[in-house]
DNA sequence: CCAGTATATTACCAAAAATGAATACAAAAT
DNA sequence: ATTTTGTATTCATTTTTGGTAATATACTGG
């Protein structure tokens, strides 16, 4: 149950679902994420980390920079359910589209340095 | 985006959950869920209204008595796919298989009066 | 080692949500 | 009409959450 509900609560926010949808593009960094979202960079690193211990993303060190991913889900059926449900949820939605849009315009050498 | 965070919400307590189970197996009053959960009527009474919100549950009203059940999913696609998912999930939930172990054995008329 | 950069963590604030007591409302029975 | 009973709502209080600013940590290059 407790599983369940982190898993939940992490998609309860809409920032976190945008990170996943974001996510479903490519792997990111945060300050790509930051730009794509317009937020401060420890909002991020913190929506980040909530979504990390719900299982819905992981990431691999590279350098500098820690790139961002989704899971498989391997670990939880609610996980995998609901990552394999977001591939088509909500993609019509402009607030969603908006961000997606930006990605391809986002580059990680512009965008770091602040 | 607005609807599925609320469906999400709405999924994130444990209490929630516990009641979306309950109505897979038969259509309950207020007073029947409060002695399953063993919280007070209001705190059931808000929990339905936020399920109600999200377009989980509804209700039909029977003289005094409120009967609530699982809607169809009809008008949400992320309530329909949650819906159905959550016939299968958690059923070996120790937490969940309790209360509904408890059902048979509530019987309205006794339950209620207080 | 030092400076610079990307990320994480901490501390703190405001807004949202959960909780429980009291109250209001509605339907039925008397 | 009044009382009773099941449910909804209100209100005050506490807890949780989401956000930023400030700070700490980790990696890189000189």
């Amino acid at each position: 149950m407790k599983e369940f509900i982190k898993v939940m609560k992490a998609l309860s926010d809409p920032n976190r679902v945008k990170i996943v949808k974001m996510l479903q593009h490519k792997t990111m960094c945060v300050c790509e994420m930051r730009e794509a979202l317009q937020v401060s960079q420890p909002t991020v690193s913190k929506s980040l980390k909530i979504l990390e211990e719900a299982g819905l993303v992981d990431f691999r060190k590279d350098g500098l920079w820690v790139d961002y991913h989704l899971t498989d889900g391997s670990k939880s059926p609610y996980v995998a359910t609901l990552l394999g449900n977001l591939r088509h949820w909500m993609e019509d939605e402009a607030e969603v589209k908006e961000i997606i849009e930006k990605i391809p315009h986002i580059h990680r050498e512009e965008v770091c340095k602040r």
